[in-house]
Formats: structure tokens, C-alpha cells, sequence
RNA sequence: GUGGGAUUAGCUCAGUUGGUUAGAGCACUGGUUUGUGGUGCCGGGGGUCGCGGGUUCGAAUCCCGUAUCCCACCCCA
């Protein structure tokens, strides 16, 4: 028997049912927010990812579906789907453009990692990017979007925000930061030591409590901010407030990308195990440059629709369209008709097998239908149909041309 | 990539120190003697016990390998 690849899971009912949910909540509330629908190619130039999401990372350095195609081109499936949007908007020209953009998108992602609860090789995200806005009106605005949509499903969270700084002040901490860690060399763990060189920042959230323990005493990127992010930040915070919306500031929150300035938010779930994040994005002003675009400020986020969807809480399944069949096999071209015309504006199950009306009964029951329509011996000589509303409990016969 | 736990019917799971035709509930299917359901009653089909080796007179049960799933590390949505 052939199997599905390692990580990569079919969706059936009810999963299917609650992921279709989801993106039509999502995409509804989106496009209240302004923005429009967006669709990327899976595949993409290697380069692509190397250069947005960077090396440095293990996204792009160790868990890429990367081969060279039939062309002699090195591709890849794409980790992630910022890069892929980006990629779109330099090419189309709309940086050239100016002015506001604003896309959502959604569909699989592909990471080759060890899978676990809340983590697959074939993953869906749902993601937004805004380009052309640099007031942080905008990433509070996404952070209420995000909240809208959560809310609409019924899950609960925790949104933790932090500030990254800009190219001011990020790269003055950054090295403040690596003094702090080679001062403390001998205390931090093995994998501190392999972020110091590759990607400091990425310290600041290891789990090992006696790093915690060391890093609670480390140099603090929210105190170094330069004046535009400090305010930016501060700005953020009372919008928050302003709205309602429930915050933590983790000076600790890092996104894993490299893109990223600024605002970062997380939304975090405790109910799905170690994967907690359901959530998370920020600002990456920087990366329409680095992709050689014309510098255009931009914000984003992304969900990640597996780990939501045991979160969802489904609106209760009514009982809906006609259920239709036949006490023997002469009725069936009769009813095969009227489920034809009634299929023009209802949903309609057709049963083929002839069955006794109690048979029928339970079929209309299993198929959750709201009608069970029934034609046997008398009405195929009356031209009638037997129809029971089965929420009521009323039933009439009338006449096939009326049905 | 590292560590731990699993794998028996479509699903959830029993299976006694290795012993003869491997069970249950749910699901599926048929009937309940031609007409009232979701919640009655009776019946039926369905398993090379993940796969491959080994030990044994005999393996679902013990050993080795392997695949997949789950959990955690790591990483991230």
C-alpha cells in the first residue's frame, strides 16, 4: 500500500469541514480590514527564501523541500509566504506604484522538520501583508483584525508584542547583546552558544531556564529603542488600550525570520501543546529592499490553520435540504427527476436503493436533511410525493409537479 | 537531527505466565412479514494482530530491524 509522505496529512470531514470554516471567517473578516486575495505559486527560487527569511535561520538552512527542477534551476517549495507576496509586488512593479496594497492569501507551506503535535512538512497558513503604510496605526490595526477573526471563532489566547527596533538601534543592541553573551560564555547553554554566532536575538526565547535565569539580567532591546520606535511603540501600547485588547509585553519575543523590524506580535494558545503559536508577525520595512524592490514600508502576519483548528468552535450542524427515495425500483426515474429540479435551489441526497418507509426515515436521519421525500406504490399512481418535514414533524402529500 | 511512548476490525480499545476457531462497543449492512425517524428487537459482513526477520512444538504476546503515528527537545505558524 502506498502511504502519504512522512508529515503531510489528508483532510477529511471533520477537520475539512472546520478548515473551510475558517477560511471563510478569515477571509470575510479580511476583507472588511481592505484587503484583497492574493495567490503566490508554491514553488519559487531557491534564492528567494535565502534572501528574505535568511540563512542564518533554520527554516532556510536546514528545513527547505529544496532540489533543482528539470530546468537546472534550484527551487524550492515555500517555508513561508511573505517572501512569496514580496516577490509579487517588486515584480508587478507596485513598489514603483506607491501607495497602499493590501493582500491576504492562504494555502500549504512546506518545512522538512521532525513532525509532532501542531507540526507538520505540509502545513496551511493564512496570512496578511500591507504595503505602503509606515504609521503603526497599521500593525495595530492587523492585531485587531486578528483578534476580530479569533473572537468570530471562538478561541482563546494571548497576545504578547515586543519591539525589534529599526536599523537605528537594533544593530547597537545586537552588539551589546553578544558583548553580554561572551562576558557570560561559560554559563549559557550549547545551542546560546551556536545563536550567539548565527543569530543572537534568538537567545532571548531559548527555553533552558538557566539561560532564562541569565538573559532576565541581560541588556534589554525595549530600553535601547531609538526615539521613532520607542514612540511607535508606545503608540502601540494605548492604541491596545484604546481598543480593549488584552497585551503582555514579552521583551523576549523574537520572530524566527530575519526580515523582521520593530512591532512583532504573537498570538498564543495553552491549550495545543508545546507548538503554542497559533499567530504571529510584525513590520519588515526592510524587506522589499533586500528583494530589490523600491523601500516601502510593510506589515504582516500569518496563522497556522492545523494548529487552530481543534480550537474552533463549529456553529451546530442544522438540518438542511431534502432527502429523496423509493419503496421500489419503479419509482426511481421519478425520483431521480424531482431531486434534479429541487437540486436548482436545495441540497438534495438521492438514496437508490429501494428501502420501507422506516428505512427511509433513518436514512433522511443519517444524511442530517430537513425534508424526507418519499414516493411508493400509491403515490406513483396518485403523480404525488410523500414529503415529511422532519424538524416540525409535518408531513403532506402533494403533487410531483408541485414539489 | 536527538530522546521517550505507541501500532490488534472502518473508529475507540480488550486480549490473563507464549497454547488450539483473536473479542467488545460504535460504525456499516440486512431484516423486523408494504408506510412514520433520529433513541426498539434480531441477524450479517469485516482482521496475513504495521511490515520484515528471529527464538519456539506453538507468537498478537518474547528478541532484532524497519516504517508510520503520538509526545518532548530543537525550531516555528
Amino acid at each position: 500500500m502506498i502511504q502519504s509522505l512522512r508529515g503531510m496529512n489528508d483532510m477529511f470531514s471533520p477537520d475539512a469541514e472546520r478548515y473551510e470554516y475558517f477560511i471563510e471567517t478569515a477571509t470575510t473578516i479580511a476583507k472588511r480590514y481592505g484587503f484583497n486575495f492574493f495567490e503566490a505559486p508554491i514553488l519559487e527560487e531557491t534564492a528567494l527564501f535565502k534572501r528574505s527569511v535568511g540563512e542564518s535561520s533554520d527554516i532556510v538552512g536546514k528545513e527547505m523541500y529544496q532540489f533543482t527542477d528539470k530546468g537546472n534551476n534550484d527551487v524550492c517549495l515555500r517555508p513561508e509566504g511573505t517572501a512569496g507576496v514580496v516577490r509579487a509586488f517588486i515584480q508587478k512593479k507596485m513598489d514603483k506604484q506607491g501607495g497602499i496594497q493590501r493582500f491576504f492569501y492562504h494555502g500549504p507551506m512546506f518545512r522538512y522538520e521532525r513532525p509532532q503535535k501542531g507540526r507538520l512538512r505540509q502545513f496551511h497558513q493564512f496570512g496578511i501583508e500591507s504595503f505602503g503604510v509606515a504609521s503603526v496605526l497599521e500593525d495595530a490595526t492587523l492585531i485587531m483584525m486578528l483578534v476580530d477573526i479569533l473572537d468570530a471563532l471562538g478561541i482563546g489566547y494571548k497576545l504578547e508584542i515586543n519591539s525589534l527596533g529599526d536599523q537605528n538601534c537594533m544593530p547597537a543592541y545586537r552588539n551589546q547583546l553578544v558583548s553580554f553573551l561572551e562576558a557570560h560564555e561559560a554559563e549559557i547553554c550549547e545551542d546560546c552558544k551556536r545563536r550567539k554566532a548565527t543569530n543572537p536575538i534568538r537567545v532571548l526565547d531559548c527555553k533552558n531556564s538557566s539561560c532564562q535565569a541569565l538573559y532576565a539580567e541581560a541588556p534589554k532591546l525595549i530600553q535601547n529603542l531609538c526615539e521613532g520606535c520607542e514612540s511607535d511603540f508606545t503608540q502601540l501600547q494605548s492604541l491596545l488600550k484604546e481598543n480593549q485588547i488584552d497585551y503582555e509585553v514579552n521583551t523576549h519575543l523574537v520572530r524566527g525570520l530575519d526580515y523582521y523590524s520593530k512591532t512583532a506580535f504573537e498570538f498564543v494558545s495553552d491549550e495545543i501543546g508545546a507548538q503554542s503559536a497559533i499567530a504571529g508577525g510584525g513590520r519588515y520595512d526592510r524587506l522589499i529592499e533586500f528583494l530589490d524592490g523600491k523601500a516601502t514600508p510593510a506589515v504582516g502576519f500569518a496563522m497556522g490553520i492545523e494548529r487552530l483548528l481543534e480550537l474552533i468552535k463549529m456553529p451546530e450542524a442544522q438540518r438542511e435540504g431534502y432527502y429523496i427515495g423509493t419503496m421500489d425500483g419503479e419509482g426511481l426515474p421519478l425520483i431521480m427527476k424531482a431531486a434534479q429540479a429541487k437540486r436548482k435551489s436545495d441540497k438534495v441526497t438521492v438514496e437508490f436503493k429501494s428501502k420501507n418507509f422506516k428505512n427511509h426515515l433513518k436514512g433522511a436521519d443519517k444524511v442530517n436533511a430537513r425534508y424526507c421525500a418519499i414516493i411508493g406504490e400509491n403515490e406513483r399512481n396518485d403523480g404525488t410525493i410523500w414529503v415529511k418535514d422532519l424538524e416540525l414533524k409535518e408531513e403532506k402529500t402533494i403533487d410531483l409537479t408541485a414539489f
